[in-house]
DNA sequence: CGCTAGGTTGAATACGCTCAAAGATCGTGG
DNA sequence: CCACGATCTTTGAGCGTATTCAACCTAGCG
């Protein structure tokens, strides 16, 4: 009998666990403890609501928190001279934005909701009692950051060493695996928000540029895009063509020491055909 | 007479410390006590020397430490397909490679030595019995890690939003400026070890307009380079050309929370010539 | 002293940009 | 609920920055 109410209550938790994107991350990350995840959902206290299309954090403003996002989606940019901007990254449901606020107060980027965003705010005190709760957190926290540190690096690739149609498709399987982890793709279909001046102030490109590349994969049966939602046609096919390392995304496999084959990037000694 | 012992270690030990540019950094950011300069020295027990031109970190290998650069360059970077490359960032003195090493041992990029370069190998548990010491390291470290967070960014910014002749000089201005906080600058010329080849691929360039850009450089008067000695000509006109935002790698001005002015980016309404 | 890696220069080409104008979509207020 | 404005998307044409290919030069090192 007892057992039986066990299980119902971790069904329960297990359902609610899943109404926070992070926690969904945590848990592709390694398998977390019953008491982990009650530590987690803690962490969610408060909610804010962001509109739509509101820079809420500006450059050179002093931050005092951090934030968990737990819907919807944001970016951080960069706004430069002669009307120009970059976008750094984005965040989507279960990312931390500011996750160095303690250290470094003022930022010298602002961030951006997309969609109508929600954020649970936390501070360096909120940590330090997660922390306090089970060390084991602060790994995970360094992982995301290490994770962050490697979604810059393609990012850096992608606007270093790829031509536009690349940089596209390359974003695109990326926006796929992030929402993968959190529960937001349909077979091979997701939503994407950002629009192609964003996808632009992303990537490098003209605005202009943007809608071509877009046109061009459309035109190859790679992508469609109804709205915001896109279905990537050929996955193998786009991967080959993103020259996408695979194995970037697939953060448990890196997670423990084990020596099992993880596909990383390879040297293809052949073109790829880029239409 | 005690006193005059205690200056005379003091200056010693000051002595000492500038000789690991780990030191000087942390120096830069804030000040250290006397024991904190002796915890970090004890950091630096082990030199490991690697000759110049060596991939000593390869892609998919597993790492079991991090690195205190404390003589020469190094650089991240990823080995794309069809022969490309893509140089991610630099370790200059006082730098630390592969500070993620324990949450993700696996690592997917590759690090290589420029010129003949001196590395402190430290562990987990070196860095633990740091933060033992005094906790106060932790947000040093932390600190270090927005600092690299903000150099990726600025990367992406050039790579992104900038011509070949803007990248060229922002990537020279922030090599100047990592290096005048170790001390390796004199006046307005450092030594600046990388070919012309590494450039390009820092910043998505072919090596041949990457000559021709320094050229351009050189002729506009703006700089000039004798075997690898670079001299910045007109460290103003180089700002300006760059959209150089200054106090991203003054670190020492954000990482308290004081209010006084801090200058960034600035929006500039008017074309920079880069004739 | 010759080899190799790095640097220099020219010419043709291409990828992506700018400018421009028109069409579609969305949100909001009348 | 429709109309209007604003934002986003689409398409065309000409141009410019940076690429590729190719040849030659230079310097450092065995």
């Amino acid at each position: 009998m007892d057992n039986a109410i066990k299980k119902v209550e971790l069904l329960i938790n297990k359902l609610m666990a899943s109404d926070w994107p992070l926690i969904r991350k945590c848990s592709y990350i390694r398998q977390l403890s019953h008491d982990e995840i009650d530590a987690l959902i803690k962490m969610h206290k408060q909610t804010r609501i962001i509109k739509a299309r509101k820079t809420f954090l500006n450059q050179g403003e002093i931050q005092k928190q951090s934030f968990i996002v737990t819907q919807g989606w944001a970016y951080r940019y960069y706004d430069l001279s002669n009307e120009k901007r970059q976008i750094i990254n984005y965040y989507l449901p279960g990312d931390i934005i500011s996750p160095f606020f303690s250290v470094m107060p003022r930022a010298n980027y602002s961030v951006a909701s997309i969609t109508p965003l929600h954020v649970c705010p936390f501070s360096s005190k909120d940590l330090t009692e997660l922390y306090a709760f089970s060390p084991q957190f602060k790994t995970l926290f360094e992982y995301m950051l290490a994770w962050e540190d490697v979604l810059l690096a393609e990012q850096v690739c992608r606007l270093g060493r790829q031509s536009a149609y690349q940089r596209t498709v390359h974003l695109l399987l990326e926006f796929y695996h992030r929402l993968k982890i959190v529960g937001q793709t349909e077979s091979n279909t997701f939503i994407s928000p950002p629009t192609q001046q964003m996808m632009a102030d992303t990537l490098g490109l003209s605005f202009v540029h943007m809608n071509r590349t877009l046109h061009k994969l459309y035109n190859d049966n790679l992508i469609s895009i109804v709205a915001h939602k896109v279905s990537l046609l050929d996955n193998f096919k786009l991967k080959q063509i993103a020259e996408y390392p695979g194995a970037y995304l697939e953060i448990k496999k890196q997670f423990s020491f084990d020596d099992e084959h993880v596909q990383g990037r390879q040297k293809m000694h052949h073109k790829v055909s880029a239409a």
